[in-house]
DNA sequence: TTCACAAAATGAACACTGTTCGTTATTGTA
DNA sequence: TACAATAACGAACAGTGTTCATTTTGTGAA
């Protein structure tokens, strides 16, 4: 454990990957308060400033954990399925890299996509896929903005804990406590979490719906 | 503008609604990082730490601006109109009532849900609405939480800046382009957001897969 | 070979955040 | 009239992201 003294060491110690990766692992290991710049710093012990030499700060940090994050995504079912069934697995696989990953969930929501990003790869398959099966190129976005809203929310509630809308014993809303305990009594088996079942509702409906939004197009032209 | 001395005042100057109230307006006025503490205060002609008699801290006055938005969410269709519109006018109101107050979405979403509280009577009207259909107790929960989640996505996507998405002229991004395009030139008026026809589609899309669900779930039984 | 400059680390600041605590003046109550 | 609770101030504290001067090392040009 000796001190590293100042200047510039023999070979280096920092990477922007190296602080990308490790950033990721501890989101990963102690949550969204656990990736502080300074906790990165200490678990590469390096002092803080140190990072500034390979990062430009900490939004440059989320932005490429976003990427790391992305590339996890299945995009290959465009290549060989048809569209729903490609949007399927691009929808499973998309959650569950995020779940894989949780606290980054609540920051990559929010920061908006930086162009010739590999992010924007993911899309472009998706779109060509899309295209590809006949969908429209105006109604291509917002079918998958509309989906990916719903998977982020999922993403989301994949996150928060199991008892987050548990209503307690409240007497003044039965049918949200009835709800609640039959949804629960309800599950196959004991490690089933409410979340997947209500992920795989969800999705099915859309395609559902989006199936029938589908063929009505295609009868109009 | 003579300043206050130490001491109680003669009327109070402060209380928890007060509170509440002025750091939603600041969330409104100023963005997501206008609402610190310290801006509560100075827009209140306060020292911090007066809050703190009667507010329990940050997470806490939070909590109380959830309150104040969930309070705007519309539930009165389950009383009169059959299931799928009322949740249509549900699903709107709640989109919007995020949507006035942007900045506060991204933490609500994060943040669980206190019991015995206002919003649990917000599910409480969902739940009576849709086991009153006929809907099975078991799957009312996963309904609302799915929706839910496609909702807070595209509230979320509300805030994100129209250009989130703009791949610009990525030329390893041909499809992705002529979609982004496609969508950008089709729009009927030039203040009509591109966020707004996602969410109307995505929200139909659910609603005619639920139908379809329904139906099943009525020929099954 | 030497010299200048870029790169990569340290360490000491700075401005900012939410929060706690002691102090002081006022109010309500026994 | 005592006494405790209340509600404000003001000074701290621990934490954050970030900047800057400094020191050391590597590298390409004259």
């Amino acid at each position: 454990m000796e001190a590293r003294k100042s200047g510039r060491p023999r070979v280096a110690v920092l990477s922007r990957d190296l602080i990308l990766e490790t950033a990721l692992k501890l989101l990963d290991e102690r949550g969204e308060q656990g990736a502080g710049i300074r906790d990165i710093a200490r678990a590469l012990e390096v002092r803080p400033s140190a990072l500034y030499n390979h990062v430009s700060g900490q939004d440059d940090i989320i932005a490429g954990i976003r990427e790391l994050v992305s590339d996890r995504i299945d995009v290959s079912g465009f290549d060989t399925l048809n569209w729903v069934e490609a949007l399927r697995r691009w929808a499973w696989s998309y959650r569950s890299a995020f779940a894989a990953h949780p606290p980054t969930i609540a920051i990559m929501v929010v920061t908006p996509l930086a162009s010739q990003s590999r992010t924007s790869q993911m899309y472009e398959a998706v779109c060509r896929g899309l295209i590809g099966a006949g969908w429209p190129e105006r109604v291509v976005l917002s079918l998958i903005v509309s989906l990916e809203c719903f998977i982020l929310g999922a993403a989301l509630d994949h996150v928060a804990p199991d008892n987050m809308m548990d209503p307690g014993d409240d007497p003044s809303a039965p049918h949200f406590v009835a709800a609640y305990d039959a949804l629960a009594s309800s599950l196959p088996s004991p490690d089933t979490r409410p979340t997947d079942t209500m992920f795989e509702m969800g999705l099915e409906a859309m395609l559902a719906g989006l199936t029938a939004t589908f063929q009505q197009l295609k009868g109009d032209s």
